[in-house]
RNA sequence: GGGCAUGUAGCUCAGUUGGUUAGAGCACCGCCUUGAUAAGGCGGGGGUCACUGGUUCGAGUCCAGUCCUGCCCA
């Protein structure tokens, strides 16, 4: 009576369910850190270190991010991509060392420790800002391990160290004694919100709304050529006012032409002005002047009135008329305000046409005496404007006023508009070397191809780079001042300082007073230290000898630098310009750019934007509202909340040389790939649960066992795959394509191992008796698919590839292992071609039984007896004659064939016996007296 | 405003020297399965290939222009 019941349990109980402790459930966020204290315990790094000693060197050189605030999104992008080509290159078969780097000195660590408290000594300054840094270091550090990345993290490389720190003096000597180094007084970008001057790389462009002003100057050369009578004006247009006390000159472009006349306003105002032609109408539309053309005018080239004297609307003093290229006729008047000390442009003109460099305004951007207006003298430029055309207007000087939207540069930090302004400072003569890096340039591989176009042009136009900082968080410009005044100035001189740095750090040289320094490099009493420090670009800049000559490790040039785009002018080049001026030649092979982190909106979200939410939090309701919808972007929220495998798959696929989308969406989708390999390494293991022993422990020669000739044609042609599967990823890892890896594995995972080869191997897997030779035949390939997967994933999921190892059965990590090598057994694709024409006939059934399904005639696959006609030509592959074989392949309890013209199948209900084992329905059945229930071959499998 | 990039399904991306009906994964909908089950299978919907014009028998692909977005610069 109750037979039947522990009969059919009993039959249950013999097939051979995959079976396996590999969760399904990932975890990651408690699992991780358990693996990465085990990898940290074993020293896995320089065990990989020490396995690899010895091979071909790739040298990946690490761009120190800033040691401030969290590792953000962009820069876990940036060292999971670096780390992913550590990793694919030391299992390709490199020696591939990775030394990170932290950029430490500079304004925004200096910034945020003179936030803290005020008036601090310098000293004092220093030791504040170093901890600051370090504390950022050890939270990144954190980060970063955290995200899975190998490197030697206790032994990095730190600009503030005392080596480092002497290497950048050495630099800067060798740059000195190449004669490259002048100091001068030259207007630089200038942030009175800091304090100090600005490199390129400094400042940002923002709107901001300016004052536009017309301004006569009175030309008071009497009877110039071809202007006919006197009393004529010329006519200037700026938007900066406060720089009017520092003119000394106005240019005219030689070749425009410009016409003198007299010009009337509605309100009856007349005035007689030289103006460009070709900004004749929109000087009217502005001001209300119009040229009177019943009046006499002439018309003259601007070369006509080069050197006539005009007279400074508010200063006692002339302004002379030079010629200058650069004057444009999109804006303005064609007569442009000269203010040697205040701009670039006016300083090289003004040079050249004698002028002298006046800057009448202090650091905090307050006029000084020099400004000739004692009104005006302590108050803000910015605040000076409206004076200042309040005395044009009194001075009848004034043409025209109004309001000026532009992108006007500000200060990356303190946010204030800069200014410019002359101030004596240090300078690179790039002229000297630039055609050198120029061709530098074109002896690196640049991915993608048109970052070369990029820093050429951006080597190509720069100006000189201005290396003195007025700031203390930084290394000291090695010179000294004599008691005259004059630069002492010597790579001999900055090299005792560096040796004495190397010894003791760069506080030294803010400890000891001058009377010390002269007497340890041997200068003349009464000489001083000179106050500035040194640009941070300078710093980075110098890692190609303070790190790439100096670590044990590594080399120069580096076999890759990669990092964000914005990069090809800041560390690219600095880099470069530094390389080339000292050894001749580009410190990289290769160098890679990413794309910035954007939202899905295709918005930028930059670590200066996370940090202003951060710092106005609270300020006003504004910025409040703004930081409470900003998503959270740094990487340990996401590691701690998906996990870092999920961050590092994420990472690896996208495209990552544009700009990278990212969102919470977006993360979601990476769980489902993630979720996917996952389970499928779950069945994968399931099934190779009752593997023998002996045979995994003789590891690897257990995937050798079957020789290829026992494989059936599914375990031949999923061996196909994975042969070119093996070529794609590695050559998807070659060519830093982690995107083609994998989407090459997940389509792998997804359309031929679950969907296919799992599913149709089930049935022999489960129901075979244990030893079948298809069974075991089946079970080396699963083997032979999971290590290869596994490995090659290693790079990508570094955690999860390494648990996968582990339930291979191997006790050491899979990052000590190699690539591995596409197998030439399984290159000729014989059993593809079979696949190809059974994948047409599957399509054909599939869409028949799905229609039998939805009209509720069948359910499951196997209820369906199909009738399959295969087209007269083709299909001609053995296995379309052997029916058992297309039974398993299609996965159908009863088939039958036929020949045709067209390829079609058709549908019926199967009236077969159901096995109560394996499920299929067939007609043996029954058959079997000792098992009423079962087929044939589960009978036997029972025994 | 200039230089360099970019724009293919809801999302991330493939689309070879121009050549059938533009593909994949994920998401979505329906069905099946419950022996991968907080899984798996099958089927399906979904695209004016940014826009406009041109070359061509034929254009996502080549050419010109416009627009969007990003980086760098002014």
């Amino acid at each position: 009576m109750s037979a039947e019941t522990p009969a059919k349990k009993n039959y249950k109980d013999t097939v051979r369910l995959p079976k396996t402790d590999f969760p399904m459930k990932a975890d990651l966020v408690t699992r991780e850190p358990q693996r990465l204290a085990k990898w940290e315990a074993g020293g896995l790094y320089q065990r990989i270190m020490k396995q690899s000693a010895g091979r071909p060197k790739f040298v990946l050189h690490d761009g120190p991010p800033f040691a401030n605030g969290d590792v953000h999104m962009g820069t876990a992008l940036n060292k999971v991509l670096k780390d992913i080509i550590v990793k694919s290159k030391t299992m390709a078969g490199h020696h591939a060392p990775f030394i990170p780097g932290w950029d430490c000195h500079g304004l925004p660590i200096e910034f945020k420790v003179v936030k803290e408290a005020k008036d601090l000594a310098p000293a004092e300054i220093r030791t504040r800002s170093e901890a600051y840094a370090r504390k950022f270091i050890d939270i990144q550090r954190q980060s970063f391990k955290r995200l899975g990345i190998f490197g030697d993290w206790e032994n990095p490389y730190l600009t503030l160290t005392p080596g480092y720190e002497a290497d950048i003096m050495r630099t800067f000597a060798k740059f000195v004694e190449k004669g490259l180094v002048y100091r001068a007084k030259r207007p630089v970008q200038w942030s009175y919100g800091a304090q100090t001057a600005l490199a390129e790389a400094e400042v940002e462009y923002k709107e901001k709304t300016s004052p536009a002003i017309y301004v006569k100057f009175a030309v008071l050369t009497p009877g110039f050529s071809r202007l006919q009578e006197d009393g004529y004006s010329l006519v200037i247009w700026t938007t900066t006012p406060w720089t009017l006390p520092a003119n000394l000159g106005i240019a005219l472009h030689p070749d425009f032409e410009y016409t003198a006349g007299t010009f009337a306003h509605e309100d009856g105002r007349q005035e007689k002005l030289i103006l460009a032609n070709s900004r004749l109408e929109a000087f009217s539309a502005s001001t209300g002047f119009k040229l009177d053309e019943s009046r006499p005018t002439t018309k003259f080239k601007g070369s006509t009135l080069k050197g006539a004297e005009a007279q400074h609307p508010f200063l006692p003093r002339g302004s002379k008329v030079i010629n200058a290229l650069f004057v444009t006729n999109d804006t303005g008047t064609g007569a442009v305000h000269m203010a040697p000390g205040h701009g670039a442009d006016d300083y090289i003109a003004g040079k050249e046409n004698g002028l002298e460099v006046l800057s009448p305004v202090d650091d905090q951007g307050n006029f000084t005496a020099e400004c000739g207006l004692p009104e005006f003298v302590g108050q803000h430029v910015f605040k000076s404007n409206e004076g200042i055309i309040a005395i044009l207007e009194g001075k009848g000087a004034l043409l025209g006023n109004e309001k000026y939207v532009h992108q006007y540069p500000h200060c990356w930090r303190s946010k204030t508009p800069i200014i410019f302004r002359a101030v004596e400072q240090f300078f690179i003569r790039i002229n000297d070397f630039r055609q050198d890096a120029l061709k530098a340039i074109d002896t690196v591989n640049w991915l993608p191809a048109w970052g070369r176009n990029r820093i050429h042009g951006t080597v190509e136009s720069r100006p000189d780079w201005c290396i003195s900082r007025q700031r203390t968080w930084g290394v000291p410009l090695p010179v000294f001042y004599a008691a005259d005044g004059s630069i002492l100035m010597e790579g001999e001189i900055s090299r005792k300082v560096a040796d004495a740095v190397e010894l003791h750090g760069t506080n030294l040289w803010f400890e000891k007073d001058d009377a010390f320094w002269c007497d340890l490099i041997g200068l003349p009493e009464g000489s001083k230290r000179c106050k500035d420090t040194l640009d941070v670009w300078i710093d980075s800049g110098s890692s190609s000898v303070a790190v790439l000559e100096r670590h044990p490790e590594l080399y120069c040039p580096a076999d890759v630098y990669i990092e964000g785009t914005d990069q090809h002018r800041g560390w690219f080049q600095s880099s470069l310009m530094v390389s080339v001026a000292v050894r001749g030649t580009a410190p990289y092979k290769t160098v890679i750019t990413n794309g910035f982190v954007v939202d899905t909106s295709g918005k930028k979200i930059s670590k200066s934007d996370q940090e202003q939410q951060g710092d106005d939090k609270g300020k006003d309701g504004k910025d409040k509202e703004k930081a409470k919808s900003g998503k959270p972007m740094t990487a340990e929220h996401y590691f701690n909340k998906y996990g870092s495998d999920m961050v590092r798959l994420w990472a690896a696929s996208v495209d990552y040389q544009n700009d990278v989308p990212f969102s919470e969406e977006l993360f979601q989708q990476t769980g489902e790939s993630y979720r996917r390999i996952r389970n499928t390494f779950r069945v994968l293991l399931g099934n190779l649960n009752d593997e023998k022993v002996e045979q995994a422990s003789s590891l690897p020669e257990a995937t050798k066992m079957v020789a290829p000739h026992s494989y059936t044609l599914i375990d031949r042609w999923i061996l196909e795959r994975l042969h070119s599967i093996v070529s794609d990823c590695l050559a998807g890892f070659a060519a830093y394509d982690f995107r083609k890896v994998v989407s090459t594995i997940t389509q792998f995972v997804s359309g031929d191992l679950s969907a296919l080869y799992i599913d149709i191997t089930k049935d022999r897997m489960y129901c075979d008796a244990e030893n079948s030779p298809r069974r075991r035949a089946t079970q080396a390939a699963i083997r032979e698919i999971t290590e290869t997967l596994t490995k090659l994933l290693a790079p990508i999921l570094a955690y999860t590839a390494d648990e996968t190892w582990e339930f291979l059965g191997h006790a050491d990590s899979v990052h000590l292992q190699d690539f591995p090598q596409p197998n030439e057994t399984f290159a000729n694709a014989e059993a593809g071609a079979a696949v190809e024409d059974l994948l047409k006939a599957r399509a054909v059934i599939q869409q028949a039984i799905e229609a039998a399904r939805q009209a509720k005639k069948i359910g499951s696959n196997l209820e369906a007896t199909v009738k399959l006609t295969l087209p007269e030509a083709g299909f001609a592959h053995a296995i379309f004659s052997d029916l058992p074989a297309l039974q398993e392949f299609f996965i159908l309890s009863d088939l039958h064939l036929t020949r045709g013209p067209d390829l079609a199948a058709t549908v019926e209900v199967c009236t077969n016996p159901k096995c109560e084992r394996c499920w299929k329905l067939l007609p043996d059945v029954g058959t079997i007296a000792e098992h009423p229930t079962l087929c044939g071959r589960c009978a036997e499998a029972v025994g």
